[in-house]
DNA sequence: TGCCTCTGTCATCGG
DNA sequence: TGCCGATGACAGAGG
């Protein structure tokens, strides 16, 4: 129905309208307008996108020269490997309170430019004229004077978009903000900027000075940009950028921080993510528009290249690798962590190399990645970044992340006051190899860990047993594997068992030895005791025995008689003779 | 070189 | 009956 070609459409003017009724009023079911069908309409439409590309066309030539003429206002300083304006007679000193560095740094992110361009003076007039201020009295003069000045640089023309900026032209855009970033997103200027792109990893443990000699050029020229002292650190940079543009419509980040990446490599990834994101993604959702989108486009701002698996891979392993924790947990040689055996399988499943396989991976790093990378596209359909971060890591990565590892043990020696144990040497030493085997299995091409034979669940060994055509060999070894690697962790849990065993037994020893000194002592004393209390009882006894007599007088020999008591507390006066001769009697 | 310790492995037993 | 953990015994590596 939409096929129907206009030139048969035009027998007259009434038949065409009457054609284009009918076939709206068939198509307006399906969504369609009736200017779809309307040929004078879009005849006028096509007219008006004439127009605008020729306004575009136009409105772009201007800006190329304007960039030409400011492009030629500078020259490479050869020392320094940065652009600073030409020196023009007319310029003034820096006045007192100005920022001259900064203003030379806002100038450098321009690369040199035709000697046939324009003046700088007519650059800045073009652009006064271009751009007109809302206070044309406090507008200098367009020419390096103004530049040079901190409040009336070029910077001004960014302070000048927090106010509103006519448009007295009708070519021009309608913002500061949509002209400057229009002029940014000129070639030939990003050009430029990429000249003074950082490379796509940047150490993030080195001052960005460091790293690049144009740190200070395009950072200043950031800063500069927004508004900030040129001295301020990055963060200040993204902070201040906030508070002194708060009406900056934030989408044009993604024109505006083509040298973002500088800001990225000193505030991380996460940082810079979290800076940048959060606040694109809020003015996305506000207007509806996807900056994230145009930023990708944008090779020197391409953001999405700081995510997993694109060109930020190798800046992002090696932040892995300086992780401490690089544990496998499994490691039938290396080391065994008993207590933490998931340690290498994150939650998420994906797993990482022990030091040994990366060690061994350095030794031979095209047979063993390519068998570990083989493992791991069979095995792990679902991994996560980490894995294939770790996986698809170059050799020479390798080397760097062993030069890491060698320099983070080198670290972690030299941290202790003490020299390790051998114990941790013999341990280090033992993880610095595969183990027979993951060497066996890698040497069937096991499409698994030894970490995952050894680890995984019954149903989870079972179900991933399923899931590959394994020959017998492979079976075998893995069962072997499996069962040697749970004998090794049972091994370990019973002699750590057997020697909080002996630690208890011993402790219990020590308790018994000192319960038995206890007693001794308590039994000398109460000896000591007893043999007191008899001799108390026998002076007592003989006591009462002196102080008995009998009818006649006389004292009563102990030797005749004794003391006994009755039940009932009475004390009686037994003759022994008589007792004796009771026993005898009672034989 | 012998001794000791640690660790992996095997064989066996019991739940 | 097979699986699995526990454990004694042995061997090898390393200090």
């Amino acid at each position: 129905m939409m096929e129907i070609e206009m030139p048969k459409m035009q027998p007259s003017q009434q038949q065409d309208m009457d054609l284009i009724d009918i076939l709206w009023r068939q198509d307006i079911d399906l969504g369609a307008g009736r200017e779809v069908f309307d040929f004078t309409y879009r005849q006028k439409e096509s007219e008006l996108q004439k127009q605008k590309e020729q306004e575009e066309e136009k409105r772009q030539q201007l800006q190329l020269e304007q960039e030409k003429a400011l492009l030629a206002q500078l020259q490479l300083d050869e020392e320094t490997g940065e652009f600073v304006p030409r020196p023009n007679p007319s310029s003034l000193p820096p006045q007192p309170g100005t920022t001259p560095s900064t203003e030379v740094n806002q100038n450098d992110v321009f690369s040199e430019g035709n000697g046939d361009a324009m003046s700088f003076d007519e650059c800045m007039q073009l652009l006064a004229e271009t751009f007109p201020l809302v206070e044309p009295t406090e507008t200098t003069p367009p020419c390096l004077e103004s530049s040079v000045s901190t409040t009336t640089d070029s910077s001004q023309l960014m302070m000048a978009t927090e106010q509103p900026a006519p448009t007295q032209n009708a070519m021009l855009p309608a913002s500061l903000d949509q002209a400057w970033m229009e002029l940014l997103s000129i070639p030939e200027l990003q050009q430029c900027l990429n000249m003074i792109e950082p490379p796509a990893y940047v150490n993030t443990n080195v001052p960005v000075e460091l790293q690049d000699p144009n740190y200070n050029m395009y950072m200043a020229g950031l800063t500069d940009l927004a508004g900030n002292n040129a001295e301020s650190c990055q963060s200040e940079y993204v902070n201040g950028f906030e508070r002194s543009f708060p009406n900056m419509a934030l989408p044009n980040l993604d024109q505006m921080s083509l040298t973002a990446p500088d800001v990225n490599s000193g505030f991380g990834t996460e940082g810079l993510c979290d800076v940048l994101y959060s606040d694109l993604d809020v003015n996305s959702a506000e207007n509806g528009a996807s900056p994230l989108a145009d930023t990708a486009n944008d090779p020197p701002m391409d953001l999405h290249a700081l995510s997993p698996g694109d060109t930020f891979n190798t800046s992002k392993a090696e932040a892995m690798v300086e992780f401490p924790d690089s544990d496998s947990g499994l490691s039938l040689d290396s080391s065994p962590n008993v207590s933490s055996p998931d340690k290498s399988l994150h939650d998420d499943g994906s797993f990482e190399f022990s030091d040994a396989e990366m060690d061994d991976m350095d030794n031979d790093p095209g047979s063993v990645e390519s068998d570990f990378m083989e493992m791991f596209s069979l095995s792990l359909a679902s991994d996560c970044q980490q894995t294939s971060l770790s996986v698809q890591s170059s050799p020479a990565h390798h080397q760097d992340m062993q030069g890491k590892h060698s320099k983070s043990e080198s670290m972690e020696g030299s941290g202790h006051t003490k020299p390790p144990f051998t114990k941790d040497k013999a341990k280090r030493r033992s993880e610095a190899r595969l183990s027979r085997d993951e060497q066996r299995a890698k040497a069937l091409q096991i499409p698994f860990t030894v970490d995952m034979i050894v680890n995984l669940p019954v149903d989870d060994f079972n179900e991933m047993m399923s899931k590959h055509q394994l020959n017998e060999a492979q079976l075998a070894l893995v069962r072997d594997i499996r069962r040697r690697g749970k004998n090794k962790v049972a091994a370990q849990n019973c002699r750590k068992r057997k020697m909080e065993s002996i630690l208890g037994l011993e402790y219990d020893l020590d308790s018994l030895k000192e319960e038995k000194e206890r007693l001794q002592k308590e039994k000398t004393e109460n000896s000591r005791n007893l043999r007191q209390m008899k001799q108390q009882l026998n002076a007592l006894y003989l006591e009462v025995f002196s102080v008995l007599r009998d009818e006649q007088g006389r004292p009563y020999s102990p030797g005749e008689y004794s003391l006994q008591q009755t039940s009932d507390g009475s004390v009686f006066l037994v003759p022994r003779v008589k007792k004796t001769l009771v026993k005898s009697d009672n034989r």
